[in-house]
DNA sequence: AATGAATGAGGATTCATTCAT
DNA sequence: AATGAATGAATCCTCATTCAT
């Protein structure tokens, strides 16, 4: 019976979690390949052995992190999305719930900075990504309509622009470039992509 | 002798960079930790025992490598900025160039996203970036001097924006999810950031 | 309790043939170091703890397995041998026999073909094998003392090679070098090991 | 460039026979699995890493060296197998100089009986045994045809069974379980098979 | 008897770096 | 300058065996 197939109890759940949380740390602390599996059970405080028993290798543990972290992120930003009625009041509300979020998660946010070299990872992270954007495009796309935002501007670009901004700003925080607090960053960042997308 | 020290003849400095040059191929393509100096050494057609009469270490090669192409940039943006008086269009100017400098040199700047566990590879590219920053941030100021932009919103920020999002937006070209020409998405970058830093 | 004095129940004895099956299997198909305990709980159906309930290690299950096979091929051959009085026709029925046993139950005699680097082993397999070249040695003495075969030569090197024969020929049935019925095969090797022994 | 196609020095070449015959000794010492890496290097004198400049892994250092022996062994058998025109006495021939050479270099044949799982190794012993029965086949075709040998024995079969005997007696030499002299045994294995094929 | 989680020693393999030539 | 052989620390992963329930 593969790792895959495994059916666990609660117990098993709680230990599985135990190690996600472990390594979601080091991760974010020293990087992915600095991390050995050793290090992660260590700091789990169980066998190294016992990995492989809840994961098939290193690789899935990160893609399993970057996944349960995206669902998180997803419905912080539905709820706030689903909220109000006017696209653009919509838009600044994900945002600034983005910001919260990910600068509150900074741990596992930084997980997605880490080495983009592997096939898997760099789909899973492609697909997490453009599930915002498309969320983003659908609002924008609406706001042209109702003449809040001008025509001429492809609602595809502004959308990747704002996961953008929002994913670069909290990675300046993250880094330590940034001092202010977080509520005053978020708002920062709602208004500059307001802004940016031309709306009035 | 170390190897920093080292006089190069002018064959030496090709053989530098015939390995220079290699490595950005195949780090861009496969990531840093993937690619093995034994593998620069054969893209590059040299004995893998050379690799060390030209470099340090590896690390010492990417840092190099991320250097070289910061000095280029910096050139063209330095002449993009000088030319005109108005900040803000020195602002638009620099970002364009940017933009066309950075998707002409997708190899090399696909680099500034290796993984970033080593702490000299972080600082290099932190002290990479800053200068970009600061130097908008000089323009932004001037601006808000001439009232050009709104004076409560803090300039530091604001060049990070402008950093930000030119970075973003050469990385979703990159990745391949944007298909205009290079010329529509420098204009597009360069509207996206002066509506964001709030030009009037 | 160790596992040797346990006393089992009937569906305990069920429980134990299960697995010892399964192993068979396991390791004449794919060899003993390859098939994993995991693997043959698998094939069983019992969970993996329950193989040290019925078994000391891995090792003495083998050990197990060999022994019972051996007493079963020796059930078989101390029949053909008892009949009639001609020891060279007792020396080609035993051989008839043994093919044929080892042939039906090639799963079990592949097993004698695994690697050979525990003690234990060795001397399990040593063990089984001299029981049989006893016997013929003592079928083959006999016959030189009716001057049915030469007595230069030496009864133990003759006893030998028709073990050796034996099995060598059934190997090669069993790993598909040789495609004639079975029946014809005995028949053959018990002609071989006849003129070979110098029988007339 | 791969282990496969690196263009050996002389130096190199003479290092890696030191690792062949240092894997041999052991191999047929202890098995093939219960020698590691580490060891056959400590013996060798160099350091584990050098393993792989050398070999692409374990199993194919082990093919290696037994398609080497395989060579030598043919060599040895052809020279004897020429000699004279009687079938028969090339076949005697071939017996004795296989015993000798099989039981002169036992540490080298004592592989050809560990751990057959792989589907490779498997693949080389087979290829590497059949050569030998062809040959065998042809002589006592040849034999038949002289009318030397019945004619309704199968020649394939009987092939066979002196590849058989051939390994199976040194097999019971190299074990310990013969004592006489290398020379007498080589003898009388030839008057074994002499018999078992019928020859008169 | 039975389960499946937990342990940890052990071994193969990689690869940056050094060295002799 | 150049080569390619040599080194050995580092790390992933396997799997027999034990344990708590």
């Amino acid at each position: 019976m593969s790792v895959s197939e495994r059916q666990l109890t609660d117990q098993g759940k709680e230990r599985k979690q135990q190690i996600l949380d472990a390594a979601a740390a080091l991760f974010s602390e020293r990087g992915y390949s600095t991390t050995r599996i050793a290090d992660i059970c260590e700091a789990a405080g169980v066998a190294k052995g016992l990995f492989y028993w809840y994961f098939q290798n290193k690789e899935s543990l990160y893609a399993e992190l970057v996944r349960s972290m995206r669902q998180a992120l997803r419905r912080a930003q539905g709820a706030a999305m689903a909220e109000g009625t006017d696209p653009i009041d919509r838009i600044r509300r994900a945002t600034i719930v983005s910001v919260h979020f990910m600068t509150e998660h900074r741990a596992y946010f930084a997980l997605l900075e880490v080495e983009r070299d592997d096939e898997i990872i760099v789909e899973v992270l492609r697909e997490s990504s453009s599930l915002y954007a498309n969320d983003a495009a659908n609002l924008i796309h609406e706001a042209q309509a109702a003449g809040a935002i001008p025509e001429d501007l492809d609602p595809d670009l502004l959308a990747l622009g704002v996961l953008g901004a929002v994913s670069h700003f909290t990675h300046f925080h993250r880094t330590g470039r940034l001092d202010g607090s977080v509520e005053d960053l978020a708002v920062f960042v709602a208004g500059w992509v307001t802004r940016a997308i031309g709306a009035h």
